[in-house]
RNA sequence: GGGCUCGUAGAUCAGUGGCAGAUCGCUUCCUUCGCAAGGAAGAGGCCCCGGGUUCAAAUCCCGGCGAGUCCA
């Protein structure tokens, strides 16, 4: 096993006369230019050292560190680069969001197949970790969201530069190194007061060697070198107990903590101070929050002693209190009482920032992805909001922070948090209410509320266990959570985690086989073509066939693949599939059309162009979307077919018929104006630079150069077939829409003779419906208001007639009955063929004469109905029971009204005759 | 993407296979100079939709639609 000791020795550091000692405190191996010092200089071996005593020579605020920085490397040969957005899954499909400045050129640019958008680059990356949200506000400098700033170099070694997208070394470790140390200096930080503390880095199956870069105890940069990928064969093992080799790409990432850096030049107790100082002082004044000039020293002197602790969880900090408070000689639940409402506002200043962040950047809020993320910090925030009694909206609160982020699309971030806001108000209420009644129900019975309850409560409804607390406390209940609630709610997620993803085996033989040219972009319209069959491969059901080219369009991008026939001078194969693995397209066929023929090639056209209407009409339906609801409505998903196709986008709302109406007429508009529609291959960082991410709505393509497709004003990387002018879509027509998952709404739509189809069906069950009800079809609405309304009207009266004719029956009427002495009681037995209503409405009058009723039917079946008087003693479910059986069938109810019946209706009136005597058995029973 | 919960009067919800209910709101009347309150009477239901099981389904099963919630 190699160590990675070797890789910590610099040049840079010998010629400038670093020494390497090891941290006797905590083992850690360090690099310094200070003799005398003995310990690694981070927390807890050593204090803070820049509270109340700034580390730097001035006082920056966020924006002027950011901007100190990355002018400092711009001057340095890199290239400043605009932030991504946090939304880190509008480029890669493995992580939620941005938590490093090195996400954003992970995974095409790290492995190389790729090149940077420059090298060396310069950037500050808004980032968000979650992980830390029980931390914020608490420990003194955690934040969950925060910019990374960053300095990038992308090097290749000299023996691989063919194989990647950039070549030779930029710079590597010495440079890095001396760059941190110089923009130190430059601050005011003299060198041998910083120590570089060796920690190797690891992380998503990369690792290198990295330095954490110490200055006046605080941890101020991190300077990684990526240079070892996992291998289970690789000759370093790291601490994360996997094994790694040697890269041929390698690469400086190094990460600033902005706010780190904003802190150290003030030296304010806290981070959140020299980060929010408005938003701080705005909060503290609206939640009243007002402190004598003693409880402020109290605090900040608390908030200092914090600093110096070792406080890494939120958990710590409790206990870390009472330590506090020993210290400062006060009470420990004084000082609990003076620091939690600050510590809530710290929280929701940061909280705020980070909502900021998400929505700016236009991720809306939902059940799924990073939308239900931002959901639970916005809940949070509201809980956090009403804790400490800030009564402000939080629309205006976020509102204050995108202000000063420079977010232009404010108007909209305000309205998703109000609709937010709106919604989480109504669940709280919801499970307010249900609280309310289970509380009281466990209230009376004298019993806590017991855990499995509150993990429904809060897996099904949301509902936190301290909000059951509270409530229940109101009505009198007691509940006990459970120590490991989470726990018990991760265990109800654990079962039918199994999922099957089959591997789809590479076939040797296709690696050897070269991609094959894809004429279908050379003219899209073209549907004829000539090839020579390089290979084929007999499958379970028909065989793939690989031509040198083709036109046949591979299933990708929504568009499903094209059908058609390969013609050689002896035979023609269908084909019905077509595919695409590593460049290659596979043609599955019914035949074998014989490996190095000379084949012609016909795609079937009419299906082709359905799928190109349908193609580009998702553009511009897209784009209209975009128009009528907002620029944050980008596509969460999209399937064409010949006949229909669906798009679904994030909304935070459903989509109103009005606005339907608009994004109809708004895409049919782009179609009249018959606008060309072009593809273009271009290098992505130009087409990224000057269209943004929004491009990328369909997925992201890999390789230097993407191909751009656009449709009017419509712009994004495509893969698919489109038609030459927005003319050719024919008409759009918008067939449905529906809520796919909350925060994404489906439009189905149809395109050309596909949506006049659509609309002809549409129409022929408009004018059925009219043709049924005899008026013309701009009455149907009407006429089936006022059908619906009549007939309302008639099962009423019908009720009515019934209960009449029910009562007038048992008054004596007919005189079919037959009456049955039953010691102090009378019992009718009767035949009267109704249905079930008239029965129950007869024995009910007859009831009410004190009579029991015993009444048969013979419509549908036969029928019994028996309803007994109070105080006689007789079992209608038992009599019931007796006759049903003889028609077959079975029948209960409750002792006083049973009713039930069988399919033979002949027997019925042989079952009424034994009626007098089943009363009698089951009046003795 | 997966799990769970829920759809019953205008609102909030009871109703675990056998006659569709409660509270609030609404209408009318009584009481009052008037209002609030109180009293009395009444209106208001395709029990989300479609299948299935059953003598019988608001209730059980399957599918769909709609809403909510937790997890990745």
């Amino acid at each position: 096993m190699s160590d990675l000791e070797e890789a910590y020795r610099l040049d840079y550091f010998e010629e400038e006369g670093f020494v390497r000692r090891k941290c006797p405190e905590c083992g850690d191996h360090f690099w310094t230019l200070d003799d005398e010092r003995t310990t690694c200089g981070e927390p807890p071996c050593e204090d803070y050292a820049f509270i109340d005593d700034p580390g730097f020579d001035d006082e920056y605020s966020l924006e002027e560190m950011r901007e100190a920085f990355l002018s400092f490397f711009e001057e340095h040969g890199h290239e400043r680069i605009a932030p991504y957005p946090v939304a880190a899954n509008r480029w890669r499909d493995d992580v939620l969001l941005t938590q490093a400045s090195v996400y954003d050129f992970q995974p095409l640019v790290t492995s190389g197949e790729t090149p940077p958008p420059a090298n060396p680059l310069t950037i500050s990356q808004p980032c968000i970790r979650m992980q830390d949200i029980d931390n914020v506000g608490k420990t003194g400098r955690h934040t969950m969201a925060f910019e990374m700033m960053a300095h990038h170099a992308f090097n290749a070694k000299e023996e691989a530069d063919d194989e990647y997208a950039y070549s030779g070394e930029v710079y590597w470790k010495d440079q890095t190194v001396e760059y941190c140390l110089e923009l130190l200096a430059e601050m005011g930080a003299p060198r041998e007061e910083v120590t570089l503390i060796e920690d190797p880095w690891v992380g998503g199956g990369n690792a290198g060697p990295a330095f954490e870069v110490i200055y006046k105890g605080l941890e101020l940069a991190t300077l990684v070198f990526m240079s070892m990928e996992q291998d289970p064969d690789g000759d370093y093992l790291l601490k994360d107990g996997n094994r790694y080799s040697e890269m041929d790409t390698y690469i400086v990432d190094t990460g600033y903590g902005l706010e780190r850096w904003t802190w150290m030049s003030q030296g304010t107790p806290t981070v959140y101070e020299s980060v929010y100082p408005d938003m701080i002082e705005f909060l503290r004044d609206n939640a009243g929050l007002d402190y004598t000039d003693e409880e402020e020293s109290l605090i900040h002197d608390a908030s200092v002693l914090a600093g110096h602790m070792d406080i890494d969880e939120a958990e710590d900090m409790e206990t870390a209190r009472g330590e506090i408070a020993d210290r400062l000689a006060v009470d420990a639940d004084r000082l609990a009482e003076l620091m939690e409402p600050l510590e809530d506002i710290y929280a929701i200043a940061d909280h705020c920032r980070t909502l900021a962040y998400m929505l700016g950047d236009e991720i809306v809020p939902s059940n799924v992805g990073t939308g239900y993320l931002a959901r639970m910090v916005l809940r949070r925030t509201v809980r956090l909001c009403d804790e400490v009694g800030v009564d402000a909206p939080l629309d205006e609160l976020v509102d204050m922070q995108a202000e000063r982020l420079g977010y232009g699309n404010r108007d909209t971030v305000r309205e998703m948090v109000r609709t937010e806001v709106e919604k989480y108000q109504e669940t709280l209420d919801r499970g307010a209410r249900r609280v309310e009644q289970l509380a009281e129900e466990y209230a009376d019975r004298d019993e806590p509320i017991p855990a499995d309850e509150l993990v429904e409560l809060y897996d099904s409804h949301g509902i936190q266990p301290d909000m059951v607390r509270e409530i229940a406390a109101e009505q009198g209940a007691t509940v006990e959570v459970p120590d490991d609630f989470y726990s018990l709610v991760a265990g109800r997620h654990e079962a039918g985690q199994a999922f099957d993803d089959e591997r789809d085996q590479r076939d040797e033989r296709l690696t050897d086989l070269p991609e094959t040219e894809r004429l279908y972009y050379d003219d899209q319209s073209r549907t004829e073509f000539e090839a020579v069959v390089l290979d084929v491969f007999e499958r379970a059901e028909g065989y793939d066939v690989v031509l040198d080219q083709t036109m046949f369009y591979p299933e990708g991008g929504g568009q499903p693949a094209d059908h058609g026939t390969l013609s050689s001078d002896e035979a023609t194969v269908e084909v019905s599939d077509v595919q695409i693995r590593d460049g290659v397209v596979l043609h599955r066929t019914d035949d074998d059309p014989g490996k190095g023929e000379f084949v012609r090639g016909q795609v079937d056209v009419e299906r082709r162009r359905r799928h190109m209407r349908h193609h580009t009409a998702t553009h511009v339906v897209g784009h209209a979307a975009r128009q009528v609801l907002g620029e944050h409505v980008r596509q969460a998903g999209a399937q064409k077919s010949e006949t229909s196709a669906r798009l679904d986008v994030q909304h935070y709302q459903r989509v109103s018929r009005e606005e339907v109406r608009e994004i109809e007429m708004l895409a049919n508009e782009i179609v009249t104006s018959d606008a060309p529609v072009t593809q273009q291959w271009i290098d992505r960082h130009e087409a990224e630079g000057e269209h943004g991410f929004d491009i990328y709505q369909g997925g992201i393509p890999a390789g230097e150069q993407i191909r751009l497709i656009q449709a009017d004003e419509d712009v994004q990387a495509c893969g698919g077939t489109h038609v030459a002018s927005t003319g050719e879509v024919g008409a759009i027509k918008i067939l449905n829409t529906e809520r796919v998952q909350d925060g994404v709404e489906r439009f189905t739509f149809a395109a050309g003779d596909a949506a006049i189809r659509a609309t002809q069906e549409t129409e022929d069950a408009l004018y059925e419906a009219a043709e049924v009800l005899d008026v013309d079809p701009q009455e149907v609405p009407d006429t089936a208001r006022r059908f619906f309304e009549e007939w309302k009207e008639r099962g009423k009266r019908i009720e009515q007639l019934k209960e009449d004719l029910a009562a007038a029956r048992a008054a004596g009427g007919d005189d079919e009955g037959q009456e049955v002495g039953l010691g102090d009681a009378t019992a009718v037995v009767r035949r009267v063929d109704g249905d079930m209503d008239q029965l129950r409405a007869t024995a009910n009058a007859l009831v009410d004469e004190g009579k029991v009723a015993v009444l048969g039917s013979a419509e549908d079946g036969a029928q019994f109905v028996v309803a007994v008087p109070d105080g006689v003693g007789v079992d209608a479910g038992a009599v019931v029971g007796e006759l049903a059986q003889r028609v077959g069938g079975g029948g209960g109810g409750p002792p006083d009204f049973a009713q039930g019946g069988g399919p033979d209706a002949e027997k019925l009136d042989e079952a009424l005759e034994d009626a007098p005597d089943v009363l009698r058995q089951v009046q003795d029973a």
